[in-house]
DNA sequence: CGCCGTCTTGACCTAGTTCAAGGGAGGTGG
DNA sequence: CCACCTCCCTTGAACTAGGTCAAGACGGCG
C-alpha cells in the first residue's frame, strides 16, 4: 500500500508548497482555508469523464492524472497535477476528463459551486479564475509543442518539467509508472525506457531506481531544444 | 493580390457570423461596436511573439495563424482563427505567439487595455473573459488529442474541424496553404497531400481545386475515431 | 522464498519523413 | 493573347524513428 514517495520519506507528509505563482494565491488560499482533507488511494478515481463537476481538489501530496480513453482503447493523459495544483476547476459543469490518483495522495476538497458563488461576489476571485484558466491554457499549449518533438526530446522535456515542478531542483521522485509517462508523452513505455536509458548512458541523468532520477548534466539536457 | 476566397466569392466580403456560442456574445458584441476595421494583406504580421499585447483582433473575413518557430527552425502553428474568432486576448501582457494573416483578411481592432478596463467595471464582461479562456483551453486540449492520432486521422480531423467552423457544412474553402496545414497537424506537406489524395480516391471527399474541398461521405470520415 | 507487477533490452517491422522529380494555376510582361 | 515564371501542390522511391513483439530482469510484498 505505501508508495515510493512514502517509503523514501519515511512519513506520508511531504513539503507541499513549492514556488506558487503569486497570482493564484487568493484561490489556493481560499481552498486551504475551507478545503476538507481526504486521502485518495492509488488508482482511485477522483471523478469520471462527463460526470457533474461537484468538487474542486487541491493536491497536498501525491499526484493526479487527468485522462481520457480514445475509441481504439488507447489512453491519453492530458495532465499531471502535483502538490499545490488545483484539479477540476473549469467553466463546464461536467468534467472533460477522468481523474485518478497515480499514487496514494492527500487532497483538499472544496465544493465547486461554493467557490463560484464566492467569485460572483468577489471580483478579485473572479479575476483569479481567469488567471487560472489562462495559466492552464498556456500549459496545454506547451504540451502541444512537446508532442511535435522527437521521442528523445519529449522525454528530456518531461524530466525537466518534473524537475521544475518538484521543488527539489535535481532529484526527481516520479510519482507515476512508465505507462502514465508514455501516455502523457504519446510514446510507448519501451521508448520512454530506452530514452531514459540512453540519457543515463550519456551521464545526463542517473537512475537510483526507476522512479528516482538525479539530474547530472543539466546543460546537456537543455541544449536539446 | 486577390486570393482564392476573393476570386471565388467575386466580392471581398464573406458571410462572417457563423454559429457563435451564446457565451461570448458580450465580448464579440463589444468588439463589434468599438472595433476599428482594418485590412491585413496575405502573410502580413498582426503581432510578434513576446511583443507587448496592445490590441485585440476579431476576424471578419480571411484567416489568421498563430505560430512559433522552434530552435531547429521548424514552425509550429498553434491555432487558426477564422471569421468570428477573437485573436490576441490573454492575461499575459506579451504575446506568446506571432500572428499572421494566412490570406488577405479583414479585422476589427480594439485596444486591449480598454477591453480589460471594461471587464474591471463590468462583472459580466469579466465572466466572459473566463469563458473565453476556458473555451480556448478546451480547443487546445482537443488539438492535443489530435496529435496522438495517425496521419490519416489527423487530416480527417482537420477537414471535419474546418467544415464545422465554416458555416457551409459540406463545402470547405481552405484559407491556408498545405504548409500551414502541415505545421498545424505536425506532419509534412507531402503526407497531408497524400492523405487528402487518398480520401479523394475513396470518394470521401472531392477536391475541385487544392483549396476547395467538398465532403462527399461524411459517415465514412467520422467512423475513423 | 517465491510471486507478480513493473521495467528494461533486443530484434524486427511499419508509418511517416526525406529526397527528388514533375504538374498545375494564376499573374505578368511581351 | 500567348508565353513564361513562380509558387504550390502532387507523386514516387528510399530511408528511419519509433512501434510492436518477445524475452528476461528487478524489486517489493505476501
Amino acid at each position: 500500500m505505501p508508495t515510493q514517495a512514502i517509503s523514501t520519506n519515511g512519513s506520508f507528509e511531504q513539503p507541499t508548497d513549492r514556488a506558487t505563482p503569486a497570482g493564484i494565491r487568493v484561490l489556493t488560499g481560499t481552498v486551504d482555508t475551507i478545503g476538507i482533507p481526504k486521502i485518495i488511494s492509488r488508482n482511485a478515481e477522483l471523478y469520471g469523464e462527463s460526470k457533474p463537476a461537484g468538487y474542486v481538489y487541491k493536491v497536498v501530496c501525491g499526484a493526479v492524472r487527468a485522462y481520457t480513453v480514445l475509441l481504439d482503447g488507447r489512453r491519453h493523459i492530458d495532465a499531471f497535477y502535483l502538490p499545490g495544483d488545483i484539479v477540476g476547476l473549469g467553466v463546464e459543469d461536467v468534467h472533460a476528463f477522468s481523474a485518478e490518483a497515480t499514487t496514494r495522495s492527500k487532497m483538499l476538497i472544496v465544493n465547486r459551486s461554493a467557490l463560484l458563488a464566492l467569485a460572483e461576489r468577489n471580483s478579485d476571485v473572479a479575476h483569479q479564475l481567469w488567471l487560472q484558466a489562462a495559466r492552464e491554457k498556456q500549459s496545454v499549449q506547451r504540451r502541444l509543442l512537446m508532442l511535435k518533438l522527437t521521442a528523445q526530446e519529449r522525454v528530456v522535456a518531461f524530466v525537466l518539467e518534473m524537475a521544475e515542478r518538484m521543488s527539489a531542483r535535481n532529484l526527481i521522485e516520479l510519482q507515476m509508472p512508465r505507462r502514465d509517462i508514455a501516455d502523457y508523452l504519446g510514446l510507448t513505455i519501451e521508448t520512454v525506457s530506452r530514452m531514459l536509458g540512453h540519457m543515463q548512458s550519456t551521464a545526463a541523468i542517473e537512475m537510483q531506481t526507476s522512479r528516482r532520477i538525479t539530474l547530472r548534466n543539466l546543460s546537456a539536457l537543455n541544449r536539446r531544444w
